[in-house]
DNA sequence: GATAACTCGTACACAGGTGTTCAAGTTTGG
DNA sequence: CCAAACTTGAACACCTGTGTACGAGTTATC
Protein backbone atom coordinates (compact mmCIF):
# COMPACT_ATOMS: atom_id res chain seq x y z
CA UNK A 1 0.00 0.00 0.00
CA UNK A 2 1.02 3.46 -0.74
CA UNK A 3 -0.26 6.81 1.11
CA UNK A 4 -1.25 8.82 -1.68
CA UNK A 5 -1.45 12.66 -0.91
CA UNK A 6 -5.34 12.15 0.13
CA UNK A 7 -4.82 9.63 2.56
CA UNK A 8 -5.83 6.96 -0.07
CA UNK A 9 -4.15 3.64 -0.72
CA UNK A 10 -3.21 3.15 -4.12
CA UNK A 11 -2.53 -0.98 -4.78
CA UNK A 12 0.91 -1.83 -5.40
CA UNK A 13 1.39 -3.53 -8.48
CA UNK A 14 2.19 -7.21 -8.45
CA UNK A 15 5.75 -7.04 -8.85
CA UNK A 16 5.91 -4.76 -6.18
CA UNK A 17 4.73 -6.51 -4.07
CA UNK A 18 6.34 -9.62 -4.59
CA UNK A 19 9.92 -7.63 -4.09
CA UNK A 20 8.51 -6.07 -0.62
CA UNK A 21 7.76 -9.78 0.25
CA UNK A 22 10.89 -10.95 -0.66
CA UNK A 23 12.73 -8.14 0.76
CA UNK A 24 11.19 -8.60 4.16
CA UNK A 25 12.02 -12.25 4.26
CA UNK A 26 15.36 -11.72 3.31
CA UNK A 27 15.72 -9.19 6.46
CA UNK A 28 14.34 -11.56 8.48
CA UNK A 29 16.78 -14.54 7.66
CA UNK A 30 19.90 -11.92 7.16
CA UNK A 31 19.59 -10.28 10.41
CA UNK A 32 18.85 -13.41 12.32
CA UNK A 33 22.11 -14.62 10.96
CA UNK A 34 24.16 -11.46 11.31
CA UNK A 35 22.71 -8.11 13.38
CA UNK A 36 25.01 -6.25 11.07
CA UNK A 37 24.07 -7.27 7.88
CA UNK A 38 24.20 -4.71 5.21
CA UNK A 39 21.21 -3.52 2.96
CA UNK A 40 24.05 -4.91 0.29
CA UNK A 41 23.59 -8.65 1.91
CA UNK A 42 19.96 -8.68 2.22
CA UNK A 43 19.11 -7.32 -1.27
CA UNK A 44 21.13 -10.11 -2.59
CA UNK A 45 19.26 -12.49 -0.37
CA UNK A 46 16.25 -10.79 -1.49
CA UNK A 47 17.43 -11.84 -5.18
CA UNK A 48 16.95 -8.10 -5.69
CA UNK A 49 18.94 -4.70 -6.17
CA UNK A 50 20.27 -2.88 -3.58
CA UNK A 51 18.35 0.37 -5.08
CA UNK A 52 15.39 -1.53 -4.85
CA UNK A 53 15.39 -1.73 -1.86
CA UNK A 54 15.75 1.83 -0.97
CA UNK A 55 13.02 1.89 -3.37
CA UNK A 56 10.43 0.02 -0.67
CA UNK A 57 12.00 1.47 2.40
CA UNK A 58 13.55 4.92 2.92
CA UNK A 59 16.53 3.67 4.96
CA UNK A 60 17.98 1.03 7.00
CA UNK A 61 16.53 1.55 9.96
CA UNK A 62 13.12 1.31 8.46
CA UNK A 63 14.05 -2.03 6.98
CA UNK A 64 15.06 -3.32 10.47
CA UNK A 65 11.63 -2.12 11.74
CA UNK A 66 9.63 -4.09 9.33
CA UNK A 67 11.41 -6.92 9.58
CA UNK A 68 10.73 -7.26 13.48
CA UNK A 69 7.61 -6.72 13.08
CA UNK A 70 7.32 -9.23 10.18
CA UNK A 71 8.90 -11.87 12.26
CA UNK A 72 6.81 -11.36 15.42
CA UNK A 73 4.04 -11.00 12.90
CA UNK A 74 4.25 -14.45 11.73
CA UNK A 75 5.27 -15.60 15.33
CA UNK A 76 2.25 -14.88 16.80
CA UNK A 77 0.27 -17.00 14.26
CA UNK A 78 2.22 -20.11 15.27
CA UNK A 79 1.25 -18.99 19.28
CA UNK A 80 -2.53 -18.62 18.52
CA UNK A 81 -2.60 -22.06 18.47
CA UNK A 82 -1.59 -22.96 21.69
CA UNK A 83 -3.87 -24.05 24.05
CA UNK A 84 -3.84 -21.93 27.20
CA UNK A 85 -6.71 -22.91 29.11
CA UNK A 86 -6.15 -25.67 31.94
CA UNK A 87 -3.84 -25.33 35.10
CA UNK A 88 -1.95 -22.32 34.29
CA UNK A 89 0.87 -24.58 34.93
CA UNK A 90 0.40 -27.31 32.27
CA UNK A 91 -0.88 -23.84 30.00
CA UNK A 92 2.84 -22.01 30.81
CA UNK A 93 4.90 -24.87 29.88
CA UNK A 94 2.38 -25.07 26.39
CA UNK A 95 3.62 -21.93 25.95
CA UNK A 96 7.26 -21.94 26.39
CA UNK A 97 7.47 -25.03 24.39
CA UNK A 98 6.08 -22.81 21.10
CA UNK A 99 7.72 -19.44 22.30
CA UNK A 100 11.29 -20.24 22.84
CA UNK A 101 12.20 -21.56 19.89
CA UNK A 102 10.98 -18.31 18.44
CA UNK A 103 12.59 -16.16 20.54
CA UNK A 104 15.74 -18.73 19.61
CA UNK A 105 15.78 -17.59 16.16
CA UNK A 106 14.91 -14.31 16.21
CA UNK A 107 17.45 -13.12 19.10
CA UNK A 108 20.01 -11.71 16.50
CA UNK A 109 17.11 -9.86 14.86
CA UNK A 110 16.27 -8.41 18.12
CA UNK A 111 19.75 -7.03 18.47
CA UNK A 112 20.15 -5.78 15.27
CA UNK A 113 16.51 -3.91 16.16
CA UNK A 114 17.89 -2.72 19.69
CA UNK A 115 21.24 -1.23 17.82
CA UNK A 116 18.57 0.85 15.86
CA UNK A 117 15.51 1.39 16.91
CA UNK A 118 14.79 3.43 20.34
CA UNK A 119 13.70 1.07 23.00
CA UNK A 120 10.07 2.44 23.80
CA UNK A 121 9.56 0.79 19.72
CA UNK A 122 10.48 -2.13 20.56
CA UNK A 123 8.33 -2.68 23.38
CA UNK A 124 6.06 -1.57 21.59
CA UNK A 125 6.45 -3.96 18.59
CA UNK A 126 6.55 -6.99 21.51
CA UNK A 127 3.42 -5.46 23.27
CA UNK A 128 1.04 -8.22 21.66
CA UNK A 129 3.05 -11.14 22.47
CA UNK A 130 4.08 -10.24 25.58
CA UNK A 131 -0.11 -9.64 26.50
CA UNK A 132 -0.47 -12.99 25.49
CA UNK A 133 1.86 -14.19 28.58
CA UNK A 134 0.80 -11.41 30.66
CA UNK A 135 -2.77 -12.77 30.80
CA UNK A 136 -2.01 -16.34 31.63
CA UNK A 137 0.34 -15.36 34.63
CA UNK A 138 -2.30 -12.92 35.66
CA UNK A 139 -4.99 -15.82 35.68
CA UNK A 140 -2.76 -18.17 37.58
CA UNK A 141 -2.09 -15.64 40.16
CA UNK A 142 -6.02 -15.25 40.92
CA UNK A 143 -5.63 -19.12 41.28
CA UNK A 144 -3.32 -19.07 43.27
CA UNK A 145 -0.47 -21.20 41.73
CA UNK A 146 1.69 -18.15 40.69
CA UNK A 147 2.98 -15.78 42.96
CA UNK A 148 1.27 -12.30 43.59
CA UNK A 149 4.46 -10.79 45.46
CA UNK A 150 6.41 -9.42 41.91
CA UNK A 151 4.86 -7.51 39.44
CA UNK A 152 3.24 -9.67 36.67
CA UNK A 153 5.58 -7.38 34.04
CA UNK A 154 8.90 -8.65 36.11
CA UNK A 155 8.01 -12.12 35.69
CA UNK A 156 6.88 -12.10 31.75
CA UNK A 157 10.14 -10.49 31.70
CA UNK A 158 12.26 -13.28 33.28
CA UNK A 159 10.87 -15.79 31.25
CA UNK A 160 11.69 -14.03 28.31
CA UNK A 161 15.09 -13.44 29.77
CA UNK A 162 15.70 -17.09 30.76
CA UNK A 163 14.89 -18.13 27.17
CA UNK A 164 17.28 -15.44 25.67
CA UNK A 165 19.86 -17.48 28.38
CA UNK A 166 19.23 -20.95 26.74
CA UNK A 167 19.28 -20.00 23.29
CA UNK A 168 22.71 -18.89 24.46
CA UNK A 169 23.59 -22.19 26.06
CA UNK A 170 22.71 -23.90 22.89
CA UNK A 171 24.68 -21.35 21.02
CA UNK A 172 27.78 -22.16 22.75
CA UNK A 173 26.91 -26.00 22.70
CA UNK A 174 26.59 -26.07 26.21
CA UNK A 175 22.84 -27.61 26.04
CA UNK A 176 21.64 -29.77 23.66
CA UNK A 177 18.58 -28.24 21.61
CA UNK A 178 15.54 -30.56 22.61
CA UNK A 179 16.90 -30.53 26.88
CA UNK A 180 15.96 -26.24 26.48
CA UNK A 181 12.41 -26.67 26.86
CA UNK A 182 12.78 -28.53 29.81
CA UNK A 183 14.80 -26.55 31.57
CA UNK A 184 13.19 -23.22 30.64
CA UNK A 185 10.00 -24.57 32.23
CA UNK A 186 11.62 -26.38 35.23
CA UNK A 187 13.09 -22.70 36.06
CA UNK A 188 10.34 -20.88 35.52
CA UNK A 189 7.79 -22.20 36.92
CA UNK A 190 9.64 -22.55 40.30
CA UNK A 191 10.54 -18.66 40.12
CA UNK A 192 6.68 -18.07 39.61
CA UNK A 193 5.53 -20.31 42.44
CA UNK A 194 4.03 -18.69 45.87
CA UNK A 195 6.54 -18.83 48.81
CA UNK A 196 5.59 -22.21 50.12
CA UNK A 197 7.08 -21.24 53.87
CA UNK A 198 9.63 -18.46 54.85
CA UNK A 199 12.97 -20.76 55.61
CA UNK A 200 12.04 -24.33 54.88
CA UNK A 201 14.63 -26.51 55.90
CA UNK A 202 13.82 -29.93 56.11
CA UNK A 203 16.78 -30.06 59.37
CA UNK A 204 20.17 -29.81 58.74
CA UNK B 1 55.21 -5.39 30.52
CA UNK B 2 56.71 -6.11 27.33
CA UNK B 3 58.03 -9.27 26.60
CA UNK B 4 61.75 -9.17 24.23
CA UNK B 5 63.49 -11.55 22.38
CA UNK B 6 65.14 -13.84 25.11
CA UNK B 7 61.69 -13.90 26.62
CA UNK B 8 62.60 -11.82 29.61
CA UNK B 9 60.26 -8.66 30.33
CA UNK B 10 61.48 -5.64 30.45
CA UNK B 11 60.32 -2.64 32.94
CA UNK B 12 58.12 0.40 30.85
CA UNK B 13 58.85 3.28 31.45
CA UNK B 14 56.51 4.70 34.26
CA UNK B 15 54.96 6.97 31.85
CA UNK B 16 54.19 4.26 29.47
CA UNK B 17 52.70 2.98 32.30
CA UNK B 18 50.52 5.40 32.95
CA UNK B 19 49.15 5.59 29.76
CA UNK B 20 48.11 2.07 29.86
CA UNK B 21 46.23 2.79 32.65
CA UNK B 22 44.33 6.14 32.03
CA UNK B 23 43.75 3.91 28.12
CA UNK B 24 42.38 0.85 30.11
CA UNK B 25 40.40 3.14 32.23
CA UNK B 26 39.23 4.90 29.28
CA UNK B 27 38.48 1.93 27.47
CA UNK B 28 36.23 0.88 29.89
CA UNK B 29 34.35 3.85 30.73
CA UNK B 30 33.55 4.69 26.81
CA UNK B 31 32.40 0.88 25.84
CA UNK B 32 30.26 0.85 29.32
CA UNK B 33 28.45 3.72 27.58
CA UNK B 34 29.01 2.84 24.10
CA UNK B 35 29.87 -0.70 22.80
CA UNK B 36 30.83 0.69 19.81
CA UNK B 37 33.17 3.39 20.62
CA UNK B 38 35.70 4.17 18.71
CA UNK B 39 39.30 4.04 19.36
CA UNK B 40 39.66 7.88 18.64
CA UNK B 41 36.64 8.57 21.64
CA UNK B 42 38.86 5.86 23.95
CA UNK B 43 42.26 7.90 23.15
CA UNK B 44 40.08 11.26 23.90
CA UNK B 45 39.00 10.41 27.00
CA UNK B 46 41.80 8.98 28.44
CA UNK B 47 44.14 12.12 27.47
CA UNK B 48 46.02 10.18 24.86
CA UNK B 49 46.70 10.37 21.36
CA UNK B 50 45.21 8.10 19.24
CA UNK B 51 48.65 6.63 17.98
CA UNK B 52 49.67 6.36 21.82
CA UNK B 53 46.87 3.45 21.69
CA UNK B 54 48.16 2.18 19.03
CA UNK B 55 51.51 1.82 20.40
CA UNK B 56 50.44 -0.52 23.19
CA UNK B 57 47.26 -1.94 21.92
CA UNK B 58 48.18 -3.58 18.41
CA UNK B 59 43.88 -3.40 17.29
CA UNK B 60 40.90 -2.21 18.67
CA UNK B 61 39.89 -5.67 19.34
CA UNK B 62 43.49 -6.59 21.66
CA UNK B 63 42.08 -3.66 23.61
CA UNK B 64 38.40 -4.27 24.15
CA UNK B 65 39.73 -7.78 25.48
CA UNK B 66 41.98 -6.23 27.75
CA UNK B 67 39.37 -3.63 28.88
CA UNK B 68 36.97 -6.67 29.96
CA UNK B 69 39.87 -8.30 31.59
CA UNK B 70 40.50 -4.83 33.60
CA UNK B 71 36.84 -4.64 34.72
CA UNK B 72 36.21 -8.30 35.68
CA UNK B 73 39.71 -8.14 37.78
CA UNK B 74 38.31 -5.12 39.54
CA UNK B 75 35.11 -6.63 40.11
CA UNK B 76 36.62 -9.75 41.60
CA UNK B 77 37.99 -7.51 44.23
CA UNK B 78 34.53 -6.10 45.35
CA UNK B 79 33.37 -9.68 45.56
CA UNK B 80 36.42 -10.95 47.51
CA UNK B 81 34.88 -9.11 50.22
CA UNK B 82 30.97 -10.50 50.09
CA UNK B 83 30.71 -13.29 53.67
CA UNK B 84 30.15 -16.44 51.58
CA UNK B 85 29.53 -18.35 54.87
CA UNK B 86 26.00 -19.58 56.75
CA UNK B 87 22.75 -20.45 55.10
CA UNK B 88 23.16 -20.71 51.32
CA UNK B 89 20.01 -18.48 50.63
CA UNK B 90 21.16 -15.88 53.05
CA UNK B 91 24.77 -16.08 51.29
CA UNK B 92 23.49 -16.17 47.52
CA UNK B 93 21.28 -13.04 48.46
CA UNK B 94 24.50 -11.12 49.80
CA UNK B 95 26.75 -12.69 46.40
CA UNK B 96 23.64 -10.95 44.46
CA UNK B 97 23.81 -7.35 46.30
CA UNK B 98 27.03 -6.92 45.37
CA UNK B 99 27.19 -8.67 41.60
CA UNK B 100 24.19 -7.09 40.11
CA UNK B 101 25.58 -3.60 39.99
CA UNK B 102 28.97 -4.68 38.57
CA UNK B 103 26.63 -6.95 35.90
CA UNK B 104 24.82 -3.60 35.93
CA UNK B 105 27.41 -1.38 35.06
CA UNK B 106 29.77 -3.15 32.72
CA UNK B 107 27.23 -4.86 30.23
CA UNK B 108 27.57 -2.66 27.81
CA UNK B 109 31.54 -3.38 27.67
CA UNK B 110 30.52 -7.43 27.74
CA UNK B 111 28.10 -6.07 24.30
CA UNK B 112 31.32 -5.06 23.01
CA UNK B 113 33.60 -8.19 23.49
CA UNK B 114 31.02 -10.29 22.52
CA UNK B 115 30.76 -8.21 19.04
CA UNK B 116 34.55 -8.62 18.74
CA UNK B 117 35.74 -11.79 20.30
CA UNK B 118 35.14 -15.27 20.26
CA UNK B 119 32.63 -16.99 22.78
CA UNK B 120 35.24 -19.01 24.05
CA UNK B 121 37.45 -15.72 24.95
CA UNK B 122 34.33 -14.20 26.58
CA UNK B 123 33.94 -17.67 28.85
CA UNK B 124 37.77 -17.87 29.45
CA UNK B 125 37.17 -14.37 31.10
CA UNK B 126 34.29 -14.89 33.33
CA UNK B 127 35.85 -18.56 34.34
CA UNK B 128 36.28 -16.80 37.62
CA UNK B 129 33.73 -14.44 38.83
CA UNK B 130 31.38 -17.35 37.84
CA UNK B 131 33.23 -20.70 39.80
CA UNK B 132 32.46 -18.25 42.97
CA UNK B 133 28.57 -18.63 42.68
CA UNK B 134 29.13 -22.17 41.56
CA UNK B 135 31.01 -23.02 44.64
CA UNK B 136 27.94 -21.53 46.29
CA UNK B 137 25.05 -23.10 44.17
CA UNK B 138 27.11 -26.74 44.89
CA UNK B 139 27.30 -26.17 48.39
CA UNK B 140 23.18 -25.14 48.70
CA UNK B 141 22.72 -28.63 46.79
CA UNK B 142 24.95 -30.02 49.09
CA UNK B 143 22.58 -28.73 52.14
CA UNK B 144 19.55 -29.75 50.20
CA UNK B 145 18.53 -26.18 50.30
CA UNK B 146 18.71 -26.06 46.37
CA UNK B 147 17.30 -28.11 43.52
CA UNK B 148 19.36 -30.98 41.84
CA UNK B 149 17.18 -31.46 38.96
CA UNK B 150 19.16 -29.09 37.34
CA UNK B 151 22.77 -28.34 36.45
CA UNK B 152 25.10 -26.05 38.61
CA UNK B 153 26.05 -24.40 35.08
CA UNK B 154 22.54 -23.89 34.09
CA UNK B 155 21.61 -22.27 37.52
CA UNK B 156 24.56 -19.96 37.64
CA UNK B 157 23.47 -18.88 33.77
CA UNK B 158 19.88 -18.26 34.93
CA UNK B 159 20.91 -15.77 37.61
CA UNK B 160 23.36 -14.23 35.43
CA UNK B 161 20.75 -13.63 32.99
CA UNK B 162 17.82 -12.59 35.56
CA UNK B 163 20.68 -10.21 37.08
CA UNK B 164 20.96 -8.44 32.86
CA UNK B 165 17.11 -8.39 32.42
CA UNK B 166 17.15 -6.10 35.55
CA UNK B 167 19.66 -4.05 34.44
CA UNK B 168 17.88 -3.78 31.33
CA UNK B 169 14.09 -2.91 33.18
CA UNK B 170 16.29 0.17 35.39
CA UNK B 171 17.70 1.05 31.88
CA UNK B 172 14.23 1.11 30.41
CA UNK B 173 12.48 3.23 33.39
CA UNK B 174 10.47 0.30 34.12
CA UNK B 175 12.18 -0.48 37.81
CA UNK B 176 13.75 1.81 40.92
CA UNK B 177 17.04 1.27 40.83
CA UNK B 178 16.80 0.50 44.49
CA UNK B 179 14.52 -2.44 44.30
CA UNK B 180 16.30 -4.14 41.89
CA UNK B 181 18.55 -6.31 44.22
CA UNK B 182 15.07 -7.48 46.06
CA UNK B 183 13.47 -8.43 43.02
CA UNK B 184 16.41 -10.83 41.41
CA UNK B 185 17.07 -11.96 45.31
CA UNK B 186 13.59 -13.00 45.29
CA UNK B 187 13.50 -14.56 41.75
CA UNK B 188 16.49 -16.29 41.99
CA UNK B 189 15.91 -18.08 45.32
CA UNK B 190 12.41 -19.31 43.66
CA UNK B 191 14.55 -20.38 40.88
CA UNK B 192 16.86 -22.55 42.67
CA UNK B 193 14.39 -24.27 45.23
CA UNK B 194 13.49 -27.81 45.43
CA UNK B 195 10.66 -28.45 44.35
CA UNK B 196 8.56 -28.66 47.28
CA UNK B 197 5.67 -30.51 45.82
CA UNK B 198 4.52 -32.31 42.18
CA UNK B 199 1.23 -30.33 41.98
CA UNK B 200 0.75 -27.93 45.44
CA UNK B 201 -3.09 -27.18 44.73
CA UNK B 202 -4.32 -25.64 48.03
CA UNK B 203 -7.55 -26.31 46.67
CA UNK B 204 -9.96 -25.83 43.66
C1' DG C 1 -0.27 -2.04 -26.87
C1' DA C 2 0.61 2.06 -24.59
C1' DT C 3 1.64 4.02 -20.25
C1' DA C 4 2.87 4.11 -15.78
C1' DA C 5 5.14 1.44 -12.39
C1' DC C 6 8.86 -1.06 -11.31
C1' DT C 7 13.76 -2.86 -11.47
C1' DC C 8 18.59 -2.79 -12.36
C1' DG C 9 23.53 -1.67 -12.54
C1' DT C 10 26.66 1.82 -12.31
C1' DA C 11 28.38 5.68 -10.39
C1' DC C 12 28.84 9.24 -7.10
C1' DA C 13 29.32 11.92 -2.72
C1' DC C 14 29.86 11.31 1.83
C1' DA C 15 30.84 9.78 6.41
C1' DG C 16 33.37 7.20 9.66
C1' DG C 17 36.38 3.85 11.16
C1' DT C 18 41.06 1.25 11.12
C1' DG C 19 45.89 0.81 11.20
C1' DT C 20 50.58 2.72 9.58
C1' DT C 21 54.20 5.98 8.89
C1' DC C 22 56.91 9.92 9.90
C1' DA C 23 59.35 13.60 11.91
C1' DA C 24 59.49 16.43 15.77
C1' DG C 25 59.14 17.06 20.42
C1' DT C 26 59.11 15.48 25.61
C1' DT C 27 60.14 12.58 29.52
C1' DT C 28 62.60 9.14 32.09
C1' DG C 29 66.21 6.73 34.01
C1' DG C 30 70.88 5.43 34.56
C1' DC D 1 73.31 14.98 30.87
C1' DC D 2 72.27 12.09 27.30
C1' DA D 3 70.48 8.20 24.96
C1' DA D 4 66.58 5.51 24.70
C1' DA D 5 61.86 5.31 25.45
C1' DC D 6 57.78 7.47 24.89
C1' DT D 7 54.15 10.72 22.99
C1' DT D 8 52.15 13.47 19.51
C1' DG D 9 49.50 15.40 15.48
C1' DA D 10 49.25 15.18 10.77
C1' DA D 11 48.95 12.66 6.82
C1' DC D 12 48.00 8.60 4.28
C1' DA D 13 45.91 4.34 2.29
C1' DC D 14 42.29 1.54 2.82
C1' DC D 15 37.91 -0.33 3.60
C1' DT D 16 32.84 -0.62 4.38
C1' DG D 17 28.69 1.16 4.64
C1' DT D 18 24.84 4.63 3.56
C1' DG D 19 21.83 7.12 0.62
C1' DT D 20 21.04 9.51 -4.00
C1' DA D 21 20.90 10.13 -9.06
C1' DC D 22 20.38 8.59 -13.58
C1' DG D 23 19.30 6.19 -17.73
C1' DA D 24 18.00 2.09 -19.84
C1' DG D 25 15.44 -1.90 -19.70
C1' DT D 26 11.40 -4.82 -18.09
C1' DT D 27 6.69 -5.83 -16.55
C1' DA D 28 2.12 -5.18 -15.04
C1' DT D 29 -2.15 -3.20 -15.84
C1' DC D 30 -6.20 -0.78 -18.03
Amino acid sequence: MVETAQGKTAARRADAQRSIAAILQAAVEALSRNPEASVSEIAKIAGVGRVTVYGHFPNRGDLVDAALAHAIEQGEVSLDDVDLTGDPREALTRLIDSSWQLVDRSRSLLQAAQSVLPPSRIRALHASPAERVQKLVERGRDEGVFRTDLPTEWLVGVMHSVMHHAADEINADRLAADQAAGYIAATVLAAFSPISSPSAEPRS
